[in-house]
DNA sequence: ACCAGTCAAGGAAGC
DNA sequence: GCTTCCTTGACTGGT
């Protein structure tokens, strides 16, 4: 089973590996050189976290790994948006990430990203698409810095936000999708949603995007199966990814009076099925790679 | 050292 | 139609 971690490893979270970060009012209150430099320092050491991170994963043979969605904040608010690239330590996060690359090809780890919950490319407002443009851009900069090809074997993985009718959101959607850089397009993938009266099920993802991979969030679909069966639906969002090996999300949510929620759980009590087809997991279980962990003996004690 | 409040996004959901 | 909620982990400032 390939099992990927999301963003942070609460093992060396709890030793003090923490990601760093700034909020843009923070950035303001300090006078602008002041907030720069702290700023880069951040960045930097977001990276080498991330390669701590990515040793970790090796280290415990877990085959994947989602990247921070806020490795480097503030850059892409909107009164800011600077490129990584413009940084004055540029040349030092180019060397960590070069770093990152001689020890990716030591041993294979399936790298992703989830970029923000916020993103979406469906919206009135212009305003709203051209933030998540930026965002989305970043991404694919990052993706860049550590020499990963453009294509679905590295996902970034988003959410169609807007719920309503599924024909004019698809339509605004693919008007913005066929914009977009081959960076960001040829890596971009659709997750599944589960608002109470949503309509973007995995059913209706592959009729209204046929032509983008799609991931199956196990979680989701619980909540918003739209009456197809978890097998019929993991089937089709996998053929979906067709010679790529489909990068799908394991959760489980807390139950609260006898029905499942949508807020992720610590750990798992169960594991997920493949169907015997190749498949990687990002586990977005709170608990982290405790949770990879706990998989893997649940899944060993089944055998 | 600890704790509660803060921060960011844009649409959903509740009143 | 307006307000609150959602989400997350780290930052901030007060004790």
């Amino acid at each position: 089973m390939n099992l990927s971690l999301c963003c942070i490893s609460k093992s060396l979270s709890d030793e003090g590996h923490r990601f760093k970060t700034m909020t843009y009012t923070q950035f303001c209150k300090k006078p602008q050189d002041e907030s720069m430099n702290e700023l880069c320092a951040r960045i930097l050491h977001n990276f080498k976290i991330t390669h701590r991170t990515i040793k970790y994963c090796q280290e415990n043979y877990i085959q994947g790994y989602r990247l921070s969605s806020s490795l480097a904040p503030v850059l892409t608010h909107k009164n800011v948006n600077l490129k990584i690239s413009d940084l004055p330590n540029y040349p030092s996060i180019v060397q960590e990430c070069e770093s990152i690359q001689q020890t990716l090809q030591k041993q294979y780890l399936r790298i992703s990203a989830h970029p923000s919950e916020y993103i979406t490319l469906s919206s009135l407002d212009e305003n709203c698409i051209k933030n998540s443009i930026l965002d989305l851009e970043q991404h694919a900069e990052i993706f860049e810095l550590l020499g990963l090809p453009k294509s679905y074997q590295n996902p970034l993985n988003i959410h169609i936000r807007q719920d309503g009718d599924p024909v004019g959101i698809s339509k605004r959607v693919m008007k913005v999708y066929d914009s977009l850089p081959n960076s960001v397009r040829n890596r971009l993938v659709i997750e599944n949603n589960d608002n109470a009266k949503g309509v973007w099920s995995i059913k209706n993802l592959l009729k209204y995007f046929p032509n983008i991979p799609i991931t199956f969030d196990t979680l989701h679909h619980k909540l918003l199966n739209d009456d197809w069966t978890h097998d019929y639906a993991f089937h089709s969002a996998a053929d979906s990814w067709t010679f790529f090996t489909p990068l799908f999300h394991y959760s489980e949510g807390i139950v609260e009076k006898g029905k499942e929620t949508r807020k992720h759980a610590d750990m798992p009590t169960s594991y997920p099925t493949n169907y015997n087809r190749p498949v990687f997991w990002d586990v977005e279980l709170k608990h982290k790679c405790h949770a990879i962990f706990k998989i893997r003996q649940l899944a060993a004690n089944n055998l």
